[in-house]
DNA sequence: ATGGTTGCTTAGCAA
């Protein structure tokens, strides 16, 4: 079972690069964020047509996540559902094949201190409550999305030159430490302890050309998904070439032993 | 400190 989550920065502008995806790689779930549009504008269409059931959770101009997969996608959530009047559209939750998959876009944050920034650690703080009462971590589950965090400064090209922004602030590496507390694997680091991988590279100042980059997507999954995990591997083809995301997909390969 | 780029929407915001 393969497992992706992308964030495309806007599902039409990518669509022919989402589409090409699909085919190359044969996903079986696909977790994505920043569709920058609507329920309704959501171009369904096109993915039926290349076999894909869709669930999304979309917004005008901002936010918006969905999950893709093959068969449709049953017992969805849309949103957090707790008491918050938060009217931004970043979870959406759904199962697949007898996993929970949970496509999740965190708030960037902007700047420490700003309003934006305290937005941000109050939705880690929900996430984390989500978290610990919605998914049950004796079953396969897997929380994945952009967090907008890198956990560790392994997970940085140029550590010191973002140590003191909004995907590296302390309290941001220590809402991901919380999360990894409800018995979630960070996929990656099981399979790959040491590796310098990296899945976001801003646009500006020639982020990718210079590898400027940083991992802040990540799938975390629960002890019985993470006993059947494979292989994780960033597809870096996907932030080359024109107009790519300035993300690019992770891809988690899953066995079926050990269930 | 600023600017660099992209997307949505149409000058400015968000990332």
């Amino acid at each position: 079972m393969r497992i992706v989550t992308w964030n495309v920065n806007s599902v039409r502008a990518r669509l022919d690069r989402l589409l090409a995806f699909l085919a190359r790689q044969g996903p079986d779930v696909v977790c994505l964020q920043e569709l920058k549009v609507t329920d309704a504008d959501f171009p369904r269409e096109a993915l039926e047509a290349a076999g894909w059931k869709a669930v999304t959770h979309g917004q005008k101009t901002y936010n918006g996540v969905a999950i893709l997969s093959r068969e449709e996608p049953a017992d969805v959530e849309w949103g957090m559902g707790d008491a918050d009047t938060d009217p931004e559209a970043r979870l959406i939750a759904a199962t697949v094949k007898g996993v929970r998959v949970v496509s999740a876009y965190v708030p960037n944050g902007k700047e420490v201190g700003s309003e934006k920034w305290a937005y941000k650690l109050r939705w880690l703080g929900r996430l984390q409550v989500w978290a610990a009462s919605h998914l049950d971590s004796r079953r396969p589950a897997v929380l994945c999305g952009d967090f907008n965090i890198a956990p560790g400064d392994r997970d940085v090209k140029n550590p010191e030159k973002w140590r003191e922004t909004v995907l590296c602030h302390p309290d941001a590496r220590a809402a991901f430490e919380a999360l990894k507390g409800l018995e979630l694997v960070d996929a990656l680091r099981q399979v790959r302890p040491e590796d310098q991988v990296f899945t976001w590279w801003d646009y500006r100042e020639l982020g990718f050309p210079k590898n400027d980059g940083l991992r802040i997507d990540h799938l975390l999954v629960t002890p019985p998904l993470a006993a059947r995990l494979a292989s994780v591997s960033v597809d870096r083809d996907e932030r080359k070439g024109k107009l790519p995301s300035d993300h690019a997909p992770v891809i988690a390969e899953f066995g079926e032993f050990g269930e």
